[in-house]
RNA sequence: GGCCCCAUCGUCUAGAGGCCUAGGACACCUGGUUUUCAUCCAGGCGACACGAGUUCGAAUCUCGUUGGGGCUACCA
């Protein structure tokens, strides 16, 4: 049997860290078995995918070398590889339909308000929360003449009401057990006719001819159903093998708030490819030599899933910067000034513009830009207060204003740019500025007075660059990047206690 | 809350009953090289979460406790 493995990312917001990892993964037991690695977008959550995710996908893989033998750009003769084109051509609804004949699907009418309403009554009961499958025992006769009526409706799978589900997964020491009345009536086909990750997941794996499956441990849960799914479709199941996630220093999953964890970034900041593949290989794994730095060949070479070790493995980019630092050090020359040149040219591209009317000469250029790519900037105590107010005031608002940044960073699909930035602020003042209609302190009168543009566009300033003087704010944070900007914004807190 | 997973230095890991007074790497500290810094070299600090078993013997097996994490969507 030859091995085919893949890697399924989801093509929302920036490329993952986390993709790169189990790519790397994936990529390594196949080639060392003569396996074919293959690629394919999950693209089944239309709110949230995009095109250009996709191809961002695309580019990192292909920066990373981490070449696949099927996908989307590249074709295979299991395409195709896009999960939305493959919705168009009916095959997820094939699958579902098959599973309402054979009674192991039902249509389910239930209104999201509905839903919603269960999992109030669910939580205020302290019940576990989950689907009460109020429609599983729904006429099929009727059910059918509802939908041809037009009315909206998922379909969700029909999974066993007692019994336990084993499955045994190779990295871990006990059998993976569960009830199956734990387990709820997964949504398969959603109510936009477009299949939900486990349907999906399951039709794809088995029409490409997937043998194992290398997924993160968050799945860990639905293995149940993606079994199920399996047997009752009548397909060979995959070996399933759950990897550990990878985690923040606090040990929760990786996440962009407290981690870079965007491919573009590693790839802007002028980390190679080598270094940062090295660095992964080391999470979760180990050569059987004890050697630290390989290459991707020999990572093939050795590879052995059995060895990983499924604790989820802290990110450190301390580490990354040390294997970073032996890779680059031994680069030649010419590759190295390349690659020192391609840095600084992207950072002179970006800060060009907006630092060009400021200038009267050239050589102005670098001292103007020092703020932008120092890893710290000085703060002076009394460029932090603005007229008027007092330390505490001024902490306070840049607290206010650091934790809208950190949200708006956690959150899905947000951009750090200019625009977005002048927004978020603005909208904080018009929040903060807020009196309450009546009963109103004059406390909180007064601290609303303090939510001015004035004081809060002054004070970021001072915060994110140590200078009263600079281009346009928004411009400068978007350029300073928001793992710097919320930096400098907690260390001018620092400074004003 | 419910269910599931996990547990060796601060971090990444080696270790599959005696080779372990637990090895390596990063970080940190000290010294050497270097006009300085970085590199490099030498040294140091530093862990088997806890408690019961099983065994002649446990970091390694079992159970419990504790701790951490994940899932709990018409997201993946």
């Amino acid at each position: 049997m030859t091995v085919r493995v893949r890697i399924a990312p989801s093509p929302t917001g920036d490329p993952h860290v986390g993709t790169a990892y189990i790519g790397l993964l994936n990529w390594s037991f196949a080639k060392h078995h003569g396996g074919k690695f293959i690629l394919r977008i999950e693209d089944t959550d239309q709110t949230r995918c995009s095109e250009s995710s996709a191809q961002a996908i695309y580019d990192s893989m292909k920066w990373l070398g981490l070449t696949y033998d099927e996908g989307p750009d590249v074709g295979g003769d299991r395409g195709p590889y896009v999960q939305s084109e493959r919705v168009k051509l009916g095959i997820y609804r094939k699958y579902a339909d098959q599973l309402i004949a054979q009674g192991d699907a039902y249509y389910c009418f239930a209104t999201a308000r509905e839903l919603e309403a269960m999992k109030a009554r669910q939580r205020a009961a302290n019940e576990p929360i989950m689907y009460d499958r109020r429609y599983r025992g729904f006429d099929l006769e009727e059910a059918k003449k509802r939908v041809a009526s037009g009315e909206p409706y998922v379909i969700r799978m029909k999974t066993p009401l007692e019994g336990e589900f084993v499955y045994r997964d190779r990295l871990r020491k006990q059998p993976v057990v569960k009830g199956w009345k734990e387990i709820d009536d997964q949504v398969l086909l959603k109510s936009d006719g477009w299949p939900t990750y486990h349907l999906a997941a399951v039709v794809d794996d088995h029409l490409m001819g997937i043998t194992h499956v290398i997924r993160a441990e968050e799945w860990l849960n639905s293995l149940p159903k993606h079994i199920w799914l399996n047997e009752k479709l009548g397909f060979t199941a995959p070996e399933y093998v759950h990897v550990g996630l990878l985690r923040n220093a606090d040990k929760s999953k990786i996440s962009k708030r407290k981690n870079p964890t965007s491919l573009l970034w590693y790839r802007q900041q002028g980390f190679l490819p080598e270094a940062l593949l090295n660095f992964l290989a080391l999470l979760g794994h180990s050569h059987p030599d004890g050697i630290e730095k390989f290459d991707l060949t020999e990572m093939a070479r050795f590879f052995d899933l059995d060895r990983i070790n499924v604790a989820g493995p802290v990110f450190d980019l301390a580490k990354l910067r040390h294997l970073q630092g032996l890779y680059f050090r031994e680069l030649d020359a010419e590759r190295a000034k390349a690659e020192v040149l391609k840095a600084v040219e992207t950072r002179f591209e970006q800060l060009f513009p907006i630092l060009r009317e400021r200038m009267a000469c050239g050589g102005d250029f670098l001292a103007q830009a020092e703020p932008y790519y120092a890893d710290a900037v000085t703060h002076h105590v009394e460029d932090l207060i603005p007229k008027g107010l007092v330390k505490e005031d001024a902490r306070a608002l840049l607290e206010d204003a650091q934790r809208a940044f950190k949200q708006h960073i956690a959150a899905d699909g947000t951009v750090w740019d200019a625009p977005s930035l002048e927004k978020l602020l603005r909208d904080l003042i018009a929040e903060k500025s807020q009196v309450p209609p009546i009963g109103a302190t004059p406390e909180q009168e007064a601290a609303a007075k303090r939510w001015t543009t004035k004081n809060l566009f002054g004070l970021v300033r001072v915060a994110a660059t140590g200078r009263r003087e600079t281009p346009p704010l928004f411009d400068t944070l978007a350029a300073i990047g928001a793992m710097k900007s919320i930096e400098r914004l907690g260390a001018a807190q620092m400074k004003l206690r």
